[in-house]
DNA sequence: AAACGGATGGGCT
DNA sequence: GCCCATCCGTTTG
């Protein structure tokens, strides 16, 4: 047993985020989303997320810092959050040395804790519907633009390595292989294999 | 099962 | 003024 305090529960250091974003995207697959709010903890294990690299014309920093990029800019191992399609928010991790202007987008979580509280967030009961997808996953853990910009190693919202939370019997994610495809929802660089998922995972977006 | 459209507002050319 | 890193209910095959 690791005693309590012990690295396991700690939240993942920035030397975690602080590489290449590529690498950072994949080895998120497993590690635990936490968000502490007044109504209560929520929490998902991270299954499906996308790499946004500084030379790609899909990605908000691509072409210079601008007010609503500033955190891709910031520090690695802080939040970027912001508002698509007028009514949804997204949720990314600030990735590559400070000033790279990368970041990793989280696309879908398996539920662990604070279903109850997430259902009632998302107006829905099924479990599968809770967190698969960005904008779900946002709702559903009660975040929102406040967020933007806050250090994931100290907040209320925190990603803890896979280790932190009890796996279900046999669904060890650190087992699973890693599918790699195109990213969703995009127009520009459509083609590059940037998307990550735990392969037969039932809490993702999309096959 | 897949395709489609409406909601809705900030960002950028 | 057009473009979205989306979601959901409705329609269509």
């Amino acid at each position: 047993m690791t005693p309590a305090g012990g690295r396991k529960n700690r939240p993942l250091p920035i030397s975690f985020y602080a590489r290449s974003t590529v690498e950072v995207a994949r080895d998120l697959l497993g590690t635990v989303l936490v968000h502490d709010s007044p109504q209560g903890r929520a929490a998902g294990r991270i299954v499906e997320t996308e790499a946004y690299l500084r030379d790609d014309p899909a990605c908000h920093a691509s072409r210079g810092p601008t007010s609503r990029n500033r955190p891709m800019f910031g520090p690695p191992g802080h939040a970027y959050l912001y508002l698509i399609y007028g009514m949804y928010h997204c949720f990314n991790v600030v990735t590559a040395p400070r000033g790279t202007g990368e970041a990793v987008l989280i696309r879908a979580l398996e539920p662990v804790e604070g279903m109850a509280l997430m259902a009632r967030r998302r107006g829905t009961d099924k479990p599968k519907a809770l967190c698969s997808g960005p904008g779900k996953l946002v709702i559903a853990l009660g975040m929102g633009m406040s967020l933007n910009g806050a250090d994931l190693r100290r907040g209320p919202l925190a990603i803890l390595p896979s280790a932190s939370y009890p796996f279900p019997a046999g669904e060890d994610p650190s087992l699973g292989n890693i599918k790699v495809t195109t990213r969703i929802g995009i127009t520009q660089a459509a083609h590059l294999p940037l998307r990550f998922y735990l392969e037969g995972n039932p809490f993702i977006s999309k096959k």
